[in-house]
DNA sequence: TGGTATGTATCAGCGCTGCTAATGGTGTAG
DNA sequence: CTACACCATTAGCAGCGCTGATACATACCA
């Protein structure tokens, strides 16, 4: 049973005409007729009773009619709930993103975002990184902000730069006069570590090992925040991503000093499901992640 | 869009699974997914996250979902709705009858019929013969039952007896001793007449015209009821259809000799619209009253 | 990490449904 | 009774939705 026939009998009955109810239905006559008729061998009674001009409703026609208004209302109804939950549902965007990364980088776009488009909404919420990964496979979020994101055939990546890595150190450290430290100098100098799960510190070791130094682990963190407390109280030292300690450098608080390795360097993306593509506020925001990025890099650059 | 679409839609979510909607709707797997893809570009929205298994329903989802069910469930009442009023409209049978039938005849037969069918209704009205045909002519009873049934093409008619007719007079009448009344006695008689306009009016006239008399006509009714209190009060004389006057003649209100013109006989027949063929409790009512009318008259012959 | 099992998407082909256009039948008005 | 408006009917056709086969994706297992 169509609902196109249910509106095109109720349609006939309001305007008493089949005529008339096929022409609100752009369809012919003929096919009312049809439809119609079907409808009756469908629920097995006489809903119209043709023999008079302008015809008759019967009982059960218009018990019928009334039935059928409600439904097509209800459908009417439903189609635009699903649309208001589907604007509203498309107009926010879920991103999960790391601490360090949500913290600085993504609460100005954010802004920037709000003001340009008024009616989406972004909602930001910093996890660790392997829960970054579960909410974005999970769909919990539409986009997911990491570090060293994950190549899983399952995700899409979109890299968004490439941070540089600084030695971070107390101001009274004596690496904190330098202007450059080299792997060699950290041997046994005792080292404030990112924890062993996480793939910043498998990729720090790497770089070490290959210098052959061996620093003196002394702490291990799962993010920078608690690192960069800990060189503060424990007097250790760091390989942190510069930026991260920009403000406390900027205040003294901490000391960042180039590090001999350019080659180390962390880098940041965007992961979102391959097979659900993007909403087009998820897209405009990501756009507007990668124009951000992009711009305070120069900047940066600049100051070396 | 289909309701069986609406409903296979609402059985795969229910069940959490196409396979299974599938299924239980007696179709394909592939004609389940294809009928959700069809129904989530009607309406705008992705109903279904397949990308985790078992597969998650998205908010769109679950909205029209609940949509689906009401509306499916309003159309499952809307059926058993019109059935019912189709059951109680098919088990009632509404007659007309024109008073001298009505009173006398149909009652006997309504009685036998609602012992028969207890759950059957037969609805009778007693109404001037025009309104006889009016009525069903409008479809606002199923069968008129009356005397001269009309030859009109949009009715059926179905001959139900044919009455003999006596002439009527008071017990102090000097008709009444006679055994036969020809039409020449009739001659200048104080005569009370149907009504012009009645069929059996003329056929009267026309059997007085061709035996050359002229009854003195003094008064004219449209009923016989009407007519036999005439008889009474008046002194005058009728022809009416014998077995109207047979009570009257038990106990000697009124007498009724035969008349000497056999083929004067009045024709009772049910009509009913050619168009709308009757339901089948009319049509057992009417094979009822068809046996009725047997019955007697056989009777009726016995007594002559 | 690869292999298997389950479940869904996709595709081509086809039968059926419902449409159109033309024509026939019926009720109503003048 | 004729003319008109309206609905029913018919044949033919186009499009839709179903089937069966196949490809793909996910989850589970070792």
């Amino acid at each position: 049973m169509h609902l196109e026939t249910l509106r095109l009998y109720c349609d006939v009955v309001r305007l008493r005409s089949f005529s008339k109810g096929a022409e609100q239905n752009f369809v012919s006559q003929s096919a009312a007729s049809q439809a119609v008729q079907q409808l009756e061998t469908q629920v097995g009674a006489t809903l119209i009773d043709r023999t008079k001009r302008p015809f008759a409703v019967s009982p059960q026609g218009k018990a019928l009619y009334e039935a059928c208004r409600s439904m097509l209302e209800a459908w009417e109804k439903a189609k635009v709930e699903v649309a208001a939950v589907k604007a509203r549902l498309d107009g926010t965007v879920r991103v999960a993103a790391i601490y360090s990364v949500g913290l600085h980088d993504v609460s100005r776009p954010m802004q920037q975002f709000a003001s340009l488009y008024p009616e989406a909404h972004v909602q930001l919420e910093c996890l660790h990184p392997h829960k970054v990964v579960e909410a974005v496979t999970n769909g919990d979020v539409d986009l997911g902000i990491m570090s060293y994101p994950p190549a899983d055939r399952s995700l899409t990546v979109v890299p968004l730069r490439v941070e540089p890595m600084a030695v971070v150190c107390h101001p009274n450290h004596r690496f904190a006069r330098r202007r450059l430290v080299m792997p060699a100098d950290l041997n046994g100098e005792r080292f404030i570590a990112f924890d062993r799960a996480l793939p910043i510190r498998k990729a720090i070791d790497r770089v070490l090992r290959q210098h052959g130094t061996r620093a003196n682990i002394v702490m291990e963190f799962d993010n920078i925040e608690t690192i960069k407390q800990a060189i503060i109280i424990a007097a250790g030292v760091s390989i942190l991503p510069r930026h991260t300690v920009q403000k406390e450098a900027g205040i003294r608080t901490l000391a960042a000093v180039t590090f001999g390795v350019p080659d180390l360097a962390r880098p940041v993306g965007i992961i979102y499901r391959r097979q659900k593509p993007l909403t087009p506020t998820a897209s405009r925001f990501v756009e507007m992640l990668k124009e951000a990025s992009a711009a305070p890099a120069q900047v940066a650059a600049g100051e070396r």
